[in-house]
DNA sequence: CCTTTAGTTGACGAAATCGACATGTTATCA
DNA sequence: TGATAACATGTCGATTTCGTCAACTAAAGG
């Protein structure tokens, strides 16, 4: 369970989820990376898998985790607002917490009924 | 910024902290990745960065994410309130999402002036 | 003193990624 | 038709990690 062949196949599905919704050209990523633009080709056509440093730029570059390019995660936007939420909710006690939970339930059920 | 050079040395630490946290010796990591133990020495002694599939295997078997292995974030914790939130957390709009972190700031400052 | 366990360090060839570059394809637009 | 842009594909030597192995040090226990 968990192969490795198919472990490449989704980066490369990752990468282009990714850098698509990012809107960005491979030549764009290429410029934003440091690397040649053949490299991102590589990555989402061919089956080269990035180094150590190349993930963490590729990462950095779209704004992703790398655990959402290594497939760790379905969330593409893990970083984001979770993470702004993440010190102050770790000082919660308990009972605070159940409540902002709650809170932010209710503010998510009327986006969704009518969204902006 | 942000050099390649300094993101090996943190690699290191984070591989020590997390391996450290579970409480497993590098023969006890190295059956879990199936890695040979001298290949988890060289990472966390020895210069070496892990490739694409041994960084997974690691934060698999650490229950880490790589994130925080490649010193992206600073959480060691995967499953935190904030991950649990997620999902209400991508639902709100702009607006709503910053009144939530208002409010939880606000109970997280109570909290600190007069913990549980 | 001996044994076991944990970890370090260095070397070896094999394999893979590296950057660089050349070439081809496909689509869009003038 | 020609030009340009986005992307694919493949090759080159260079670099790096790969797994394996050997040879240590150091600490703990009998």
């Amino acid at each position: 369970m968990d192969d490795d062949a198919t472990a490449t196949e989704i980066f490369r599905k990752r990468l282009q989820t990714a850098r698509d919704a990012r809107e960005v050209t491979q030549q764009d990523l290429a410029k934003k990376t440091g690397l040649p633009p053949s490299s991102i080709s590589h990555f989402e056509g061919g089956g080269r898998k990035p180094s150590f440093d190349n993930l963490r730029r590729l990462a950095n570059a779209l704004d992703v985790s790398t655990d959402f390019l290594l497939g760790r995660t379905d969330e593409i936007g893990t970083i984001s607002a979770a993470k702004r939420l993440q010190a102050d909710l770790d000082r919660l006690n308990a009972y605070d917490l159940e409540i902002a939970e709650k809170f932010i339930r209710v503010l998510a059920r009327k986006d969704d009924s009518s969204p902006s």
